[in-house]
DNA sequence: CAGCATCCATTGAGATACTG
DNA sequence: CAGTATCTCAATGGATGCTG
């Protein structure tokens, strides 16, 4: 019955399939913290640093040229003194936002269930210790 | 205007927060490579080992015990020589495969835009340098 | 302010070998 | 078959100091 069906889910397990990128793009925590904040509309450099708080200037600083590379967020600088640039999200990313919003609200809505598992798990493998 | 306003997302920017810790779940590449391969049946583990093929034995053991820790994956094993072991999703996961599949279904539809966006972002670069 | 460059510690993850 | 244990190397990512 068990016919071998070598892949699925478009060939998201190739890892040269553009597919499997945009899963990294969202397996990337930094990136989903960013565009989340940036959901709230634009924003400069050292504020989504201090938004977002536990960012290393390093790690924004790389996340955001990399979601600038795939169109996700635009840069704009204006020539004042000093420099100030400003982040937003393109259209291109609202899509993507309005399914990370899902993610987020389920999570809130099942986190309870899942550190109930947890705890459960955890009970019963202490209990198997104890025997 | 633009008022402190600590924080918000939940508090998904708090490493301590329950919150943060699915997004982390999404973000883990083999966890959600795993998730979307049992949605089409229970599966045993060396199945699962095949059927997503670049997966490394350790990360694959490693995945489906935090998996289960979280419940969203069963395992049962049948006393069978030698021991066959089944993993299958739990009601549980049902909502978050739904919101992983719009996810893959997104990606499906704006690989394209995505990489042209690069494309566009890679050339203008190239040729800023050639300047 | 908005970054880039460098150094360094921690972690992630593959390969390999072994067990019930 | 279904794992566990160990070793090792590469990649993440934080801290620090510097620049236009």
């Amino acid at each position: 019955m068990t016919m071998p069906q070598p892949l699925r889910i478009g060939d998201a397990y190739n890892p040269d399939c553009p597919t499997r990128h945009i899963l990294d793009r969202i397996g990337d925590k930094w990136a989903v913290l960013v565009l989340l904040t940036l959901k709230d509309g634009p924003a400069r450099f050292n504020d989504l640093r201090r938004r977002i708080g536990a960012i290393s200037q390093k790690m924004l600083s790389q996340t955001l040229k990399s979601l600038e590379r795939d169109g996700l967020v635009s840069r704009a600088a204006f020539p004042t003194v000093p420099v100030t640039v400003e982040y937003r999200l393109t259209p291109l990313a609202g899509g993507l936002i309005r399914i990370l919003d899902q993610v987020t609200q389920w999570a809130e809505s099942h986190v309870g269930a899942i550190m109930a598992a947890r705890r459960a798990h955890d009970g019963a493998l202490a209990d198997a210790m104890a025997a």
